[in-house]
DNA sequence: CTTGGCACTCGAGACGAACGAGTGCCAAGA
DNA sequence: TCTTGGCACTCGTTCGTCTCGAGTGCCAAG
């Protein structure tokens, strides 16, 4: 079948250029893969792709690359995935099965993620909002401050310092505490808030105030989003890797990954599918030369968070994607267990 | 003074060069200052410093560019510190009096040293060693695992989960949670350690061992310097500025920033004031090409943990190092009121 | 000690030729 | 209709040569 073999050649020309970064041309095609064919063959089918914009000749007399097109195709249908190395699954199980805490976990698997990978990897923290409250605590530092810790389910701890309107003794904060962990523990971010909306009339007046200030400040523990959002970015050595030619991408990529804001973007929604996005469907336009790989991740099936690389849109795909899914689900059974 | 005008010279190459990027040979060297001699003069002046190591040549036919020697005399005694504008002043203030707590503080410090800058910024977290106990508090997870959280006077919270080698109830919990604040609060962190090692042997048989345990994970937590060495990294954006010829230098540079115990020796040790290494002084060997501006900072005169920049030798000394200076202070007197 | 003059060095940039990888097209063969 | 060998053509790369000019070091005079 033609249209079989010019898959063929596209996929040849993938995988050549990926593995030489050099444009490549019809011989040296024909011999590195056996395609069973002529070199002038291969020329037809490379005009043909050419047409259908899966790829093209940086100049007149140079060998071929593939488009972001061209890519598009060669993951979607022309690439398997990769199985790994059990070397490497067990690099992966040891090293993540070390770790002492959330922190920890997220931590290392940003390194992991981009030693296997030798890209530049993204781990977005565990979203609070599906996480439940675990306990609140107070804490007094002053008569009239006390400190405010809220456990969630995952491990995260956010706390706040509240300044009280009022001094409150000892036995007011205990009482305060079992109310407010009476309220909200167990409960879901979301839910939490309206449960604390009516417990200030609960109580005596004078402790009223008092209270308010703390739901309040509570409140805006639990929305607070700026832990939502963050990320820790590895693996930013192996830019240097990427050398010539990317020089230009190197400024737009630093650039992104200091914007945390940016690089959520990048990651996209969570979703417990991996994702490829190559060139211009990143949805940074800086970043057209370059490709993410992304996944979901979390206890059970919810993917709670995303994970992912980011690198060249000249890369291996098929083992990068495989490492990825792998990463994921190790990191999801990890939380799962903890 | 014939030295005067030699070192005049140094001061005008260095200024020059700074600025322009390339050496600086005689004739645009008395253009642009007002030296009051010709350039052969000059010339002279300029064989004399070679000879002393503060300049050299990069090949024969080319101008002047100052080693790091030379660099250094400009640093020690040729440079007066810039003043910051009023605007910079402000903006520093402004933008560091906005931070909510510790975690934020450090993220604006990052943020703020690197705008001003426009080099790469580490900002050390405070250490703990010198902090002191503010509380800590148990939470009961399940009935043979607690949360134990350690809250320290800098604001900083350890957290550990705790398995129990046997179910503990709540009236247990709290006896051994007033036992360990009592023993701990207050103290530093070096001499809480000890306060806890007589701990166990004071209860009931019987809870012994469920407190040796908790004791065990306290000091564990406490003693734990993973949170010490944590640093943060920022404006690595602007190493794409250093561009051309500082090529070979980013990757050793990206490197670096990925290794923290790599980025803690290059801040040095924390002291309080100005410390400036230059090129080969660089506690680095890969990073000859590149200048360290570190200071420490802290509430009081302390110097808790250390902050700074690194970029070219071939920097703006002065005005990095004003910056960094006033950054620290402004940082210490937010740690001070917090 | 300073200065103008002068010969010298050497990197950068321009130019051109030779090279060769790679192409497109065509005519012949299966 | 598809494949293939042949062939002319394109064009980027490499290499050597040449020129230009910024910058130097040295010297003799002021």
């Amino acid at each position: 079948m033609v249209e079989d073999r010019k898959l063929a050649v596209l996929r040849a020309i993938v995988e050549d250029y990926v593995a030489t970064q050099e444009p490549v041309g019809s011989k040296a095609l024909v011999e590195r893969h056996q395609l069973g064919v002529s070199p002038a063959t291969v020329r037809n089918d490379m005009a043909a792709l050419e047409d259908e914009g899966l790829i093209a000749q940086p100049h007149t007399s140079a060998g071929r690359v593939p488009t972001d097109k061209g890519y598009r195709l060669f993951v979607d249908r022309l690439s398997q995935v990769k199985p790994l190395s059990a070397a490497e699954r067990r690099a992966i199980a040891t090293l993540l099965e070390g770790a002492i805490d959330l922190d920890d976990v997220v931590q290392r698997s940003v390194r992991l993620l981009a030693q296997l990978t030798r890209q530049v990897a993204i781990v977005q923290y565990p979203t609070l909002s599906r996480s439940t409250v675990r306990h609140v605590e107070l804490v007094t530092l002053t008569s009239t401050r006390v400190l405010l810790v809220l456990i969630l389910s995952t491990g995260r701890v956010e706390q706040r310092v509240v300044e009280l309107p009022d001094a409150l003794d000892e036995a007011s904060i205990g009482d305060v505490r079992a109310r407010l962990n009476r309220a909200v523990v167990g409960e879901r971010l979301g839910d939490a808030a309206e449960q604390l909306a009516a417990l200030p009339d609960e109580v005596a007046p004078e402790q009223r105030a008092q209270l308010s200030v703390l739901v309040a400040s509570l409140v805006e523990a639990m929305s607070d989003h700026r832990s939502d959002e963050r990320v820790v970015v590895g693996g930013t050595a192996n830019l240097a890797r990427f050398g010539e030619g990317f020089d230009a991408s190197i400024k737009p990529m630093l650039e992104a990954l200091e914007e945390h804001v940016i690089l959520l973007k990048l990651l996209g929604e969570a979703s417990s599918t991996l994702t490829v996005r190559i060139g211009h469907e990143v949805p940074y336009s800086n970043l057209s030369t370059t490709s993410v790989v992304a996944t979901g991740y979390g206890p059970g099936d919810e993917a709670l968070a995303t994970l992912g690389i980011v690198g060249p849109t000249r890369m291996d795909y098929p083992g990068t994607m495989a490492t990825v899914r792998a990463v994921a689900r190790y990191v999801s059974k990890i939380l799962d267990e903890g």
